[in-house]
DNA sequence: CTAGTTGCAAAGAGTTTGCATGGCG
DNA sequence: CGCCATGCAAACTCTTTGCAACTAG
């Protein structure tokens, strides 16, 4: 548990805090704040405090081995569902009423709860779709840095 | 690409083919053919092939550092949304219709195009919800091992 | 001053890959 | 018989952990 208030600690959350529709790694992270001066075992650290006080979520997609972490504590998480864009890595929160009426389908129709909390749907999302297939859109914060993926060989 | 028949691809497939609604990681699959003859190595490859050819997903949930690996290869998996669920470890497919609605709503009031292939809805299913939160129901498959997770000092 | 935290480096866990051998066609 | 695929072990990547030094309260 939590006992002191680190420097470290007012870091990450102040940015973790001010990017709160950002999913990113623990690597992206650390990066960005190295010069603020706080280490990539901190970062893991406090985002496992963090994850444990709710306060971020940790969330895993398809191809992508690294972690994603993600700012939950915002008023807007309550209950909705996470929309999370394939192509520029932001994340949006579903109409509330649309969540709810989601949930309250599947659970009648195929008998399934559905854990909001750990559930995160993929795809694009409107502004990417609207700018084509091909262009990342300035790719501010891709969460990952596919550009040249393991080196085949 | 795929070339030759082997011995292992068809030890693969028929064991994957037979269980087309376990999410299961590599380790899990070598070790139930380990008898038949086929190396952990061989696994990844050939998962790997056939995730290409699309006829398994690669799922990732939450906690689980493991990636799964599950047959999709059946005609039920077609535009349908998965269900997977966090006790037992299968994963349902929801109803056609309803999984279409749900596309279709998202669509039109997030303004987002789920991506069905990449996207697990992850909870409890009817089954285990019925034994009560507390009884896993003979585990007869778990993906996890979570008995005591990382074993906090 | 005392105990929680940090940083570094080493350990772990899961996945990928190089290379020589073996098997499919 | 040639080339693809397998096995094994080493290499890699991401994440966790041990320990001494540091610092918040």
């Amino acid at each position: 548990m939590v006992k002191y208030r680190t420097k470290q600690r007012r870091i990450l959350l102040s940015y973790l805090s001010s990017h709160p529709d950002q999913a990113l790694t623990a690597r992206q992270i650390a990066e960005e704040l190295a010069g603020e001066g706080i280490s990539l075992s901190a970062v893991y650290r406090n985002l496992a405090e963090m994850e444990a006080a709710e306060e971020i979520k940790r969330l895993s997609q398809c191809g992508v081995r690294e972690a994603l972490y993600q700012y939950i504590a915002t008023p807007d998480c309550r209950g909705s569902l996470h929309l999370s864009c394939k192509k520029c890595g932001k994340t949006l929160h579903m109409d509330p009423g649309e969540a709810v009426e989601i949930l309250r389908r599947v659970a009648q129709t195929d008998q399934f709860s559905i854990d909001v909390g750990e559930t995160v749907l993929y795809g694009i999302c409107g502004s990417c779709k609207g700018l084509r297939q091909r262009r990342p859109a300035a790719a501010s914060f891709q969460p990952v840095g596919p550009e040249d993926r393991k080196g085949k060989k």
